[in-house]
RNA sequence: GCCCGAAUGGUGGAAUCGGUAGACACGCAGGACUUAAAAUCCUGUGGCCAUUGCGGCUGUGUGGGUUCAAGUCCCACUUCGGGUACCA
């Protein structure tokens, strides 16, 4: 190499983007700088932008999961620019089930498995340049932070539901309602109704009375029907369950009664579902979490029971149609099954009890053919006095409403196939329905066959039937949701561990001075011989009075439901989060993550937060004010053909000619569809000496939209990228890809456009080899170039709408660098504008243009279009006829519209459309279109 | 079954209030530069017809409707994606 060529190439790398050097060296400015780092400040308006934290997993993070992260950064650069004091935590939930199955298969413990996942997270997202303040970060199983879970779990413990006033209360309060007047006039959320007076209160042991509490308590441990799933070897809660088997690893889910602690999340059914109409989340998640809560409206009624005193309760929503009830159906798991089955019945009963239990939820869900069977006993219709049978169904749920129903055959059709198929009487109590070949489930018509609600139409009598109901004293009118409470105890290791111990079997908090109970050192993280619990294995797990400590852990939502609480005030020992922390920061502004949480997380952290606010320790009641789903970043997956019985492989477009199989490669490995052929010789031992037919003398591979895994070698890792084309590229790209919330296949092709638009920033900073920047005036078209980026991309911020700001950022540089524009009165603020996209290289280029060496682009200010600069004197206007556009035409754009509409029609081209016809009406749309209607 | 969302070139997508469909990119084709390649730059690029010029027709999943004007609103349907489910 002469000694020109080589000078030629040492300016050629000066001049160039050198990405990989300025997002090291800004990396550490900001680290250096503490850029990011955020103090409360009462002089600035804050705003709280929230990332769903990840789950540390041992494959570290793949491309689909910054895109979140991304636009979080994005947005929350802009509101700091904007002047806001912005808080942009970030953190981990590190207690889960993969890193304790690990253990189990290696002996390795979570916790060390978990701090290597995490510096491999930290590292990744490191190179991606967040403005995260990590002085903040929280560890869920960190004892300074679970301390405060578990401090939360024995306020719950400590308190009960008053639904009177709607609001969580010290459990004293209810024990002193109990000492005045027993249960009179006391209306708290329980798991059963009780009833008892104060003398009776007064007369009970201490055991006694710490049971019904229990009964009452918001963190309370009961018998319930519980997801149990044998293979994963613990309890799940509805949430984590879907079609009968576990979210985690899809494993068969069954139901069994268990003592284990819940969260009574339904006492705040109502609360949850009002909350949802003042918070600015989209409709679909809002209508995903009403499902969930599941309001219904309706009334429970009291069946008398042929030849016996005690009275059955139903709950149904439509009382209307009682009089075409004719037989009960009780679950299977319902107390009255024992209660009601006769002697004659016992053998066919408990044959199908047995039959049912043994079915997996799975298979019971699977399983759609009608079964039951019949109890032997008779209720009486108290509408009309007949006796009708009572029956024992799978397809009545032990769980909701009382575990029993009226069955109104004509009128639901599940009732419709049981009746059918034990040939049951069918009663139309709606004029004109034909029930002969299914049930009439609609909610309209008016009423038959029904004595005193004959005559009135579906809404009409079922508050007739109401008023019924309560005047004879047979029932009342009740709510019900499907939310269930959540089932809080795991029998796992890696979890928080319950701050409870047990004293005569009597659960007992722990004293608060105590805490954090640390997660004791185990032996093996399996099961114990004699069915326990993980901890059932650590030595000395008891109270220093040598008390028990209770053996299950927190589920995973536990440390993940008030986290945005503790990023206010991560450090302080003394409180979960200090007055002045919440008030100043509050809650939420912008909380941004996957959909998958509508059912879990977002319930529990809702639920949680309004536990606090009740005991007034925030004073927010909802957590998350906006919140954005991303959309799921899904594979794209490359194939190469091999020809049967050889090693030869054929490009996708000659591929028909021949019998092939499709077989996954590697998608980093291939470039715009293009095989990297020596690559792929490489890859794979197998394919050293495969041969190719190709055509245009490449290899193109076929494509498909798959799930991103291992396994479809289909993963992309978001360091690759940066190597590649830095940081700002990866933002840019993830931006552009489309619509934030839409779900879209990750597709390296494309990105080359997105580096493209960089160079050609870079390359208006420069000239020949040097920084060529001028101070003079920018004409009128460089100021309007910019003015319209800044408007478009202010807008497209506020609207989330960031691929399209991307192609305006795009659309700006190229028209500067048509314009030849290298002025610092445009390059400065464009700079600005794109620094929350593209924070490394506006970093830089801020710096060369003469920023002092320890300031940072990130404080400077944001700069509001100037609408003088967006101001048209000429407009193009469409002209149409018909509603057929046919040519334009520039008009002054002041020019008033009947004006407009007579020089339009007297032009030459208007009088070519015409054809010499008069015109039936012409329209005039301001600075758009005129229409001209023949 | 029920609820929600979507469907636009070869590809990702744009069109903010019913007003010029296809912005911005990718890819592709042609060209410039180069010994060559890469990089870069220029031109073209929905389809069909015509290209000797102007151009013309058609086009946003399907069928219908409202309107001067529909990708956008209404009705019916198809397909795909997501949520949820014996919830009485």
């Amino acid at each position: 190499m002469d000694k020109l060529t080589y000078y030629l190439q040492l300016i050629q790398v000066i001049m160039e983007y050198n990405f990989r050097e300025i997002d090291r060296k800004w990396q550490s400015f900001w680290k250096e700088h503490h850029i990011y780092n955020v103090d409360i400040d009462r002089h600035r308006p804050k705003y709280y932008v929230l990332d769903m934290f990840p789950y540390p997993s041992g494959a570290g993070l793949h491309v689909g999961h910054p895109l979140g992260y991304i636009a979080s950064d994005i947005y929350s650069r802009f509101k700091r620019l904007q002047g806001f004091n912005v808080l942009h935590p970030m953190g981990y939930d590190a207690y889960g089930l993969p890193a304790e199955q690990y253990a189990i298969q290696t002996g390795q413990h979570p916790a060390i498995t978990t701090e290597k996942n995490i510096a491999r997270y930290r590292e990744q997202m490191d190179k991606i340049g967040f403005s995260y303040d990590w002085n903040r970060e929280v560890r869920t199983c960190e004892p300074n932070y679970y301390k405060w879970t578990q401090w939360a779990f024995i306020q719950m413990f400590n308190h009960y539901y008053d639904l009177r006033i709607q609001k969580a209360q010290p459990i004293e309060k209810l024990i002193h309602a109990f000492e005045i007047n027993g249960t009179q006039g006391v209306e708290a959320a329980c798991s059963e109704e009780m009833s008892f007076t104060a003398k009776e209160w007064s007369n009970k042991s201490v055991a006694e009375q710490r049971d019904i509490l229990m009964n009452y308590r918001i963190a309370y441990k009961a018998d319930t029907m519980v997801n149990w799933c044998p293979t994963l070897g613990t309890v799940l809660a509805n949430d984590e369950v879907s079609e009968g088997v576990s979210i985690r690893g899809g494993h068969p889910v069954e139901q069994r009664n268990m003592s284990q602690w819940s969260l009574r999340v339904s006492a705040y059914a109502q609360r949850l579902l009002d909350g949802l109409a003042k918070l600015a989340w989209s409709d679909s998640l809002k209508e995903t979490q009403k499902n969930w809560i599941g309001r219904s409206e309706g009334a429970e009624m009291q069946f008398s029971i042929a030849n016996m005193d005690e009275k059955m309760t139903i709950f149904t929503t439509r009382p209307d149609t009682i009089f075409g009830v004719t037989f009960m159906v009780l679950a299977p798991e319902s107390e009255w099954v024992a209660k009601l089955t006769t002697d004659e019945q016992q053998p066919e009963v408990t044959a199908y009890l047995d039959a049912t239990k043994k079915k997996t939820e799975r298979e019971r869900i699977a399983d759609k053919r009608v079964s039951g069977v019949f109890s032997g006993a008779y209720a009486v219709n108290p509408a009309n006095g007949q006796n009708i049978p009572i029956w024992i169904s799978d397809y009545v749920l032990a769980g909701y409403g009382t575990g029993a129903i009226m069955a109104v055959p004509a009128h639901d059709a599940r009732d419709y196939a049981f009746a059918k198929n034990f040939n049951l009487p069918i009663i139309p109590v709606i004029e004109g329905c034909d029930v002969s070949h299914e049930s009439f489930d609609a909610k309209e018509g008016i009423l038959t066959n029904s004595g005193f609600l004959n005559g009135l139409n579906v809404k009409e009598a079922i508050a007739k039937a109401k008023e019924y109901i309560i005047t004879n004293q047979i029932g009342r009118v009740k709510i019900n949701f499907r939310l269930r409470d959540a089932i809080f105890s795991r029998q796992r290791y890696w979890g928080e561990p319950f701050p409870i111990y047990y004293k005569d079997r009597q659960p007992y908090t722990l004293d608060e001075a105590k805490l954090p109970l640390k997660l004791p050192e185990v032996s093996s993280y399996l099961p114990t011989e004699h069915g326990e619990p993980p901890l059932g294995r650590a030595a000395n797990w008891q109270t220093e009075d040598g008390f028990p400590l209770e053996l299950n852990t927190m589920p995973g939502f536990a440390g993940s439901s008030a986290y945005y609480l503790r990023y206010m005030d991560p450090h302080n020992d003394t409180v979960l989060v200090s007055k002045e922390a919440d008030e100043y920061w509050r809650n939420v502004d912008l909380y941004i993550g996957g959909t998958e949480h509508a059912t879990g997380h977002l319930i529990y952290s809702r639920f949680w937060n309004k536990f606090l606010f009740d005991l007034g320790i925030v004073c927010e009641d909802e957590p998350f004010q906006k919140l954005i789903n991303q959309g799921m970043i899904q594979g794209r997956s490359n194939f190469v053909y091999r020809i049967k019985d050889s090693n030869i492989f054929v490009s996708i477009n000659l591929k028909d000619a021949y019998e092939t199989t499709p077989i996954h490669v590697d998608v980093n490995i291939v470039h715009n569809d293009i095989l990297d052929i020596e690559a792929f010789k490489k890859w794979n031992p197998e394919y050293k000496t495969a041969e190719f037919i190709l055509e245009d003398g490449k290899y193109i591979c076929g494509w498909a939209v798959e799930k991103m895994s291992k396994s479809m070698y289909n993963v992309v890792n978001p360091d690759d990228i940066v190597e590649k084309y830095g940081a700002d590229t990866l933002r840019l790209y993830e931006m552009f890809l489309g619509p934030l919330e839409q779900s879209k296949p990750w597709d390296t092709n494309g990105i080359d456009g997105v580096h493209r638009f960089l160079k050609k920033l870079w390359n208006l900073f420069w000239k020949e080899d040097t920084m060529a920047v001028s101070d003079e005036t920018p004409t009128l078209e460089e100021w309007k170039a910019l003015h319209k980026l800044l408007k478009k991309v202010k807008y497209d911020i506020e609207n989330f709408s960031f691929n399209t700001s991307v192609s305006a950022f795009m659309i700006c540089v190229n028209e500067l660098t048509t314009l030849k524009c290298n002025k610092r009165a445009i390059l400065e603020p464009l700079l600005i504008t794109l620094n929350p996209f593209a924070p490394h290289i506006s970093e830089e280029l801020w710096h060369r243009l003469g920023h002092k060496d320890d300031e940072s682009i990130c404080n400077a200010t944001w700069l509001e279009a100037d609408e003088k600069y967006l101001q048209e004197d000429v407009v193009t206007y469409a002209i149409s006829f018909n509603g057929k556009v046919r040519y334009q035409l520039s008009l002054p754009a002041d020019m008033p519209n009947d004006k407009v509409e007579i020089t339009v029609l007297e032009s030459d081209q208007a009088q070519k459309w015409l054809e010499g016809k008069t015109p039936k009406k012409v329209i005039v749309v301001p600075k758009k279109i005129v229409n001209i209607v023949i």
